[in-house]
DNA sequence: GCTTATTGTTGTCACAGGCAACAAATACCC
DNA sequence: GGGTATTTGTTGCCTGTGACAACAATAAGC
């Protein structure tokens, strides 16, 4: 629950601490990023010396934090490097309590999902229950985990709007959740520190760090299920989130004239116009799920329906030429029904984005469909858990399970 | 022409020199945009130690960049502390190619016009003119200049996308410029290093340094003039330019079915709906500067006109509703006749702005006039100049006059 | 005039990264 | 298979930079 954001202060000085936690910062976050890469990879992206990058990955290593391992012989000239990976006994617990289920996941510190637990429920969960689901869940699985594993902490994705600073829930419509403080109920079942953000803000870092937007500096993720559409960006390599925090709601930007509301009351807004409800109904599949979906719209040749997705795929590249006209990104990424539909028509989307755009702003645009899928939003879930510990390796503690379930 | 927005590589490892640098470059940041400063301000606000402060401003003395004065004894217990101000000496040029005319200017270190020189023109400019022309005025103003004051360079502010890389004009519609490279041409006429960006771009940093936007981490600028609107954002501090640097195009952003068409040939656009041209003619104003309009907007009774305002400003909600949804800033800052007619009703636009943006985007959301007008292109444009010795204060060169007249 | 508070100055120190030299481990060439 | 070139890890030393402490300087309050 500290200050996950910490805002950069730009005018901040440097000293010698500094310096060495930032370096160290830097090896982390590459290597979370990036999986195992070799000391030379390490010393020509940093720009660091050898010796120096010696230094800090012996800290690193002696932190817990990385294992090193003899090189794989693997071709070039000269002596071998030694290869660096994050620490496997490093895990974050990911948790996305959505309408129809709450959703628990064990992510390891190399962006992969080692268990994970699904705990339907009728109704939407109060945030008690889903506090109470998300701890019982997360007591289950530390029984399974090996015992060497060390904990980072707990991340949230809520589906609404979140003062992250704190870990409340501002307002999740779909959910039924005002001003519900998330973090410090799930923190005080499991006693693990608990960071909250946005469901589609944690995948769109997910997508960007080992998703289809890798590497890209300017990156706009669209994702789109049941509790219509959610957005997030990537700005010069840095998460849009807004002097508040309630920035980057891309399913409410107004794109039309159209009185077509949507569920905050907005009217002619993307997600008002571009509905899942409304593709359900098309094909009378009320409850399903976004894969049947998914079949379903790739297999129609029902006119009404083709019509309907045509319609969708028209206006949701109104709302991408916007965000490319105002971002300039190198790849939108989509996930959820809205990849169904693109995939069913590809060019007629881009062709819908080049109408609503500069040229300068949709030239060498890439459209993609997200890699990840549902497994985004854990991982960008347990990305909030393990930011404090990449960005201050040394000064961050990670919680051993006896710790934890006493 | 070296690259300016040197893309902070995130993933780039600090050493020493860097360290230095950094201090350098924050100690100059703060005393560009705050003009004057005690030095024990720079200890609180860097959070460095006084003997380093003394250091650093000792360096930057001897650079040649700061002078210091004796304190001025304004209350408080203890020693005063010594001030700090950016050298009056220093000044970099700033240029500005409209429709209408050329604008050079000549402005100090800390965001000061000193001098400003305008030459009208029939027709627009072609580039090679615009560069002549700007030459000759520079030329012109150095002479007036005293001898000790030193150049860090020319800034060039266009109405147009630009390749900030290069400095060249990929396109300007207004101007009727095409690949233009008019920071090679402008920097053989003068021999002065010489920078390009987007107008707007410009005058959004112009205005959260100096202006309305002040300290603001989160900034929409809207700007409209003969040429249409252009915006600017800045996003946790730093300007957005998008992947390309074809970013904050915010006039083309389609906000509505509407056919009208703007400049690039797009319909539904904030541009198309928000016109100057369709005001000028609801007035007869034919050619009117921005100060008659804004006369014109504040008088008016004529219920026709009144009807077009209010029409244009329910479609500038809309879009600024737009921008706070997707940015959540803590000011929209506006200028020219966006201006004009934000003041003629201030309520109506914010009552647009409420209906077309979430409440979590427009609580506490700040519209509000730019403060510096016509003189934040210049202002910014200097700042372009004026960047590479802020980032770099000991490593970057600044021009004698003696050097430049050769 | 004394105390308290704040700031500038000076000399010393510690720490982190650079660097050079050497060792280790590979590929390539003959 | 041996020699060479190339790359990387390791070690010891060096240097630059900021922190720190002690002292001096300057102000306000009593």
């Amino acid at each position: 629950m500290k200050v996950l954001h910490s805002g950069a202060n730009s005018s901040a000085g440097q000293n010698r601490e500094n310096i060495r936690q930032h370096n160290l910062s830097i090896i982390m976050s590459l290597l979370y990023k990036g999986g195992t890469l070799a000391r030379s990879q390490l010393t020509s992206v940093t720009g660091l010396n050898r010796s120096t990058i010696s230094d800090l990955v012996v800290e690193l290593e002696e932190l817990g934090m990385i294992t090193q391992a003899e090189a794989v012989t693997s071709g070039g000239v000269g002596r071998p490097s030694l290869t660096v990976s994050p620490s496997a006994n490093i895990v974050a617990f990911a948790v996305n309590p959505e309408i129809d289920a709450t959703t628990v996941a064990v992510v390891s510190l190399s962006g992969e999902i080692i268990a994970k637990r699904r705990y339907p429920t009728q109704i939407q969960p109060a945030p008690k229950e889903a506090a109470k689901i998300a701890g019982e869940l997360i007591k289950g699985l530390i029984k399974e985990l090996p015992p060497k594993t060390r904990v980072a902490g707990i991340g949230v994705a809520v589906p609404g709007q979140i003062r992250i600073d704190d870990g409340v829930v501002r307002l999740a419509p779909h959910l039924n959740w005002v001003e519900a403080p998330i973090a410090a109920m799930i923190q005080q079942q499991t006693g693990l520190p608990t960071w909250v953000d946005n469901d589609a803000t944690v995948s769109c870092m997910a997508e960007r760090n080992f998703g289809s937007g890798r590497g890209a500096s300017h990156c706009v993720y669209l994702f789109a299920g049941s509790g219509g559409i959610g957005g997030g960006v990537v700005v010069s390599g840095v998460q849009l989130r807004g002097a508040s925090g309630y920035g980057s709601e891309l399913g409410h930007i107004k794109i039309s004239d159209s009185k077509k509301v949507d569920f905050s009351g907005l009217t002619g807004t993307l997600e008002a116009l571009v509905k899942r409800d409304d593709l359900l109904e098309a094909f009378k599949l009320f409850g399903a799920t976004d894969d049947e979906l998914d079949v379903e719209v790739s297999n129609t040749k029902d006119p009404k329906a083709i019509k309907l997705i045509n319609t969708q795929l028209d206006h949701l590249g109104r709302g991408i030429g916007v965000l490319a006209t105002i971002f300039n990104p190198q790849i939108v990424v989509l996930e959820g029904f809205l990849d169904s539909i693109f995939k069913f028509n590809k060019e007629r989307l881009l062709e819908s984005v080049r109408a609503s755009s500069l040229n300068s702003a949709h030239d060498g645009l890439v459209v993609s469909s997200g890699e990840l899928g549902t497994r985004a939003v854990l991982i960008g879930a347990a990305g909030l858990a393990f930011a404090p510990l990449i960005q201050d390796p040394s000064g961050t503690e990670i919680y051993k399970l006896t710790k934890v379930s006493s």
